[in-house]
Order: structure tokens, then sequence, then C-alpha cells
DNA sequence: GAATTAGTTGAACGATCGTACAACAAGCGC
DNA sequence: GCGCTTGTTGTACGATCGTTCAACTAATTC
């Protein structure tokens, strides 16, 4: 053979960890928790058996690591201008298609069931809906404050919250009857109908109403 | 030994049957899916290792019989006279303490990660929901007709599924910041900003308005 | 009370689980 | 081109998984 037989390409441990990271992912999309084997994500992620518990503690270690990585988006720091804008983008970003597919949904599922149960997993989605939610109250404040509306700021975030966790749990199930920016209008429809106008960005109010 | 030594008690295979979903219940409730194993069912149950796959074809079955048991409630039903009525019943049922417990949610989140991944589970869940959405549908197209409201009943009702959903999920999952009650009121809030004002139960409205 | 029925037991099976670890090799500095 | 570091491999291990099945026995029938 011309080119000579690397029988295996070396990689920095931060790369191997995020592509771990990434077929535990895939896996946890394709089949759930029962999917979520170490033979199953080694085979995803082309490795063999051994490295899981070479780069991280444990297995659930890695999927400590999974749910901090699809978490991230929610205390992300916003450079949105206006508390009308930084809600808009939570609730783009909840809706967006490039990661929320039903795979990606369906590994958010298959995740939750163990929160419940794995006390890390359980303190870090604690810590991360805390910021999410104080950052749309945060936001719900100003708009009030600002308009003189008499809302409860702390219920509202709460129902927006749950009414997106709702719609990606319903469209995830059984996706037939409603579409992906039926959900995010669902959103604005919402807000709208406590007092809280919100446009959502230009190319996506025109998909809304055509 | 005065009493004759029994080995077991027999129980006809419908009592059985029932005795092994309520133990698998309180197995999704204590782990998820990790602890619904044939060992941890028939401890809980208290009988053999062997019984599980003499009453049901497969751990699956079981797990559908679970769930077919868990959302007999969706598609109860109700003799309520009025499409209001129907519509709180709804509502308080699925914010019954007695069966909405922790631990009972628990067994949702475990059973609903299943759901996207086997084919039986899906198929029972779609049928079950389409019904569920079907009632909720109807009852408020037979508001609005009368009170002449100009409204996307098909939005609304999944809207408030998903509200209804969400909530259990963030109750689920943390349940600081509010209580069942506050879910309840959530609901009825919901509607009332649509123009539809429903007056929960007598002895549930001195409780979330004292 | 013997025969029959039908609910129950528990050992056994192969498969697969997560982890540990010794051996190996790719890429680097020199 | 030779060590050296370190990322990677693959076997081995005990534990546990779901299922099967022959044996057993509680309850019923006659």
């Amino acid at each position: 053979m011309a080119v000579k037989d690397i029988a295996y390409h070396r990689k920095t441990a931060q790369q191997r960890r995020s592509e771990l990271i990434a077929a535990g992912i895939a896996c946890l999309g394709r089949g759930g928790m029962s999917a979520f084997t170490i033979d199953q994500i080694c085979r995803q992620a082309r490795v063999s058996r051994g490295l899981i518990n070479h780069h991280f503690d444990s297995k659930e270690a890695l999927l400590v690591s999974i749910y901090a990585q699809m978490t991230e988006y929610l205390v992300r720091e916003h450079a949105a201008a206006t508390p009308r804008q930084r809600i808009a983008s939570l609730i783009d970003d909840s809706f967006d298609a490039a990661s929320f597919n039903k795979s990606n949904l369906r590994a958010w599922l298959a995740i939750w069931g163990q929160v419940a149960t794995h006390a890390e997993l359980k303190s870090l989605h604690r810590q991360r809906y805390l910021k999410y939610r104080l950052q749309l109250v945060d936001a719900l404040t100003a708009i009030a404050d600002a308009e003189q509306l008499a809302i409860d700021a702390d219920s509202i975030a709460r129902q927006l919250i749950a009414l997106i966790d709702g719609l990606w749990l319903e469209y995830c199930l059984h996706s037939d009857g409603f579409s992906l920016d039926d959900a995010r209008a669902d959103c604005y429809r919402f807000l709208q109908g406590i007092g809280i106008v919100i446009q959502p960005e230009q190319e996506l109010l025109e998909r809304i109403e055509p």
C-alpha cells in the first residue's frame, strides 16, 4: 500500500471529549437511555470501548457533560439591547430548527428522565433553569416598569417556560398537527395576550404571518 | 407452628396483573427506566422473578399496560354537564395531588422518554392524546359558539395541553417556587386571558384565592 | 380426598452491561 | 531516528439484564 497504514489518529483530550459528547447525544436521540451504553457511544464515535472511561470519570460523568453542553444556551449572555429582544432571542433559540430537531428533543426527554433521580444532574439542571428564569423575569419586569403594566413577572416567566417545554414535548411525542413555527407563534401570542407585544425577527415574522 | 405455613397466596390473573402494574409504576417513580427491571419490579411486588413473563408477553408489554393505565383518565368520559365543567374537570384531574405526586411525575417522564422510540408505546400515546385534545377542542368550540368568541380552538387546546405538561415538568424537575395550586391557577388564568372565564370547583377556589 | 386446573417459583441460559488495566502506538521534542 | 509522552486499544472481569422452562403447589372440581 502506498500510504502508511495508520491504526488510529490521536486527538487532543478536549477534542476527543467533545466528540464523545456529540456521539452520546446522537445515541440518546436515537434510542433514549437504553441506547446510551458504552458500546453504542464508542461505536458512534468510532473509537474503542475503553476511551470513555479514559476521558471521563464514568458514564454518568459523560451524561452530565452532555447536559451541560445542551443547556449552555439557556444561560448564554445575550448582547441584545432591549428586554424585548432578549425575550425574542430566548424564544427563537428554543425553537431553532437546527438544534431542536426530533433527535435532540428525544435526547432532552431521555435526560429529563434521569434528572429526577441523579443528584449531580439535578443540581446542574436547577442551576441552569434558575438563571434561565431569572433572565426572563428581569426582562419582563423591565418591560412592565417602562410601560406601567401590572403583571406578575414570576408567574408569567414560569408559564412561558412551561409553554415552551410543553410545546417541545408535544412536538417531539407526536409532531403531527403543528410545526415549529406554529409553536413559536404560540409563544408570541401568549405574551401578546398579557399585553406584551414582541416582534419576532423579520424573516421569522414573514414565515409565521405571510 | 399453629397456622399452616403457606408458601405463597394465589390470586386471579387480573388481580396479579394490576399488582405488577402498580409495582412497575413504583419502580419508575423511584429510579426511572434504570429501576424498571424484572428483578426490582418483582421484589417490589413481592413475587418471584418468573411471574412478569407469565402474566405479560414481555417487559415491554408491561410498560405498555402501565402507560395505558396512567393515561386512562385522559380519555375518561365525563358526566360534566357544561363545556366549562368538562374543561375544569380535565384541569383539576391533571393537578390532582393524589395521582400527581412527584413519584408519579417521575414515572411519566421515564415513559415519555420511551414513547419516542418504542412503536407500540408511541401508538398508544398518540391515540390517547388525540382524544384528549379532541375533548378540549369540542368544549372550547362549544363555549366560543355560545358566546360568539373568535378563538382558534385548535391552537388554544394545544397551548393548554402544553402549559399543563410544561408545568408538570417544572414542578417535577425543580418543585421549589410554586405549588400544585399555583400551577392550576396558571391554567385558569391562561383561559381567562383569552376570554374564557372558568370557575374551578368551590373548594379549590377557596385554596387558590383565599 | 384424589384428580385437575392454573398461579407461582427459582434455577439456568446467553447476552450485555460498566469498569479496570496492561499493552500498544502515534506524534512530539531532541 | 531515538526516547518519551500520552492518547488509544481490546481483552477480561464480575454483575446484572430479560427470558425460558421444568418443577411445584395452592385452590378448585367432582
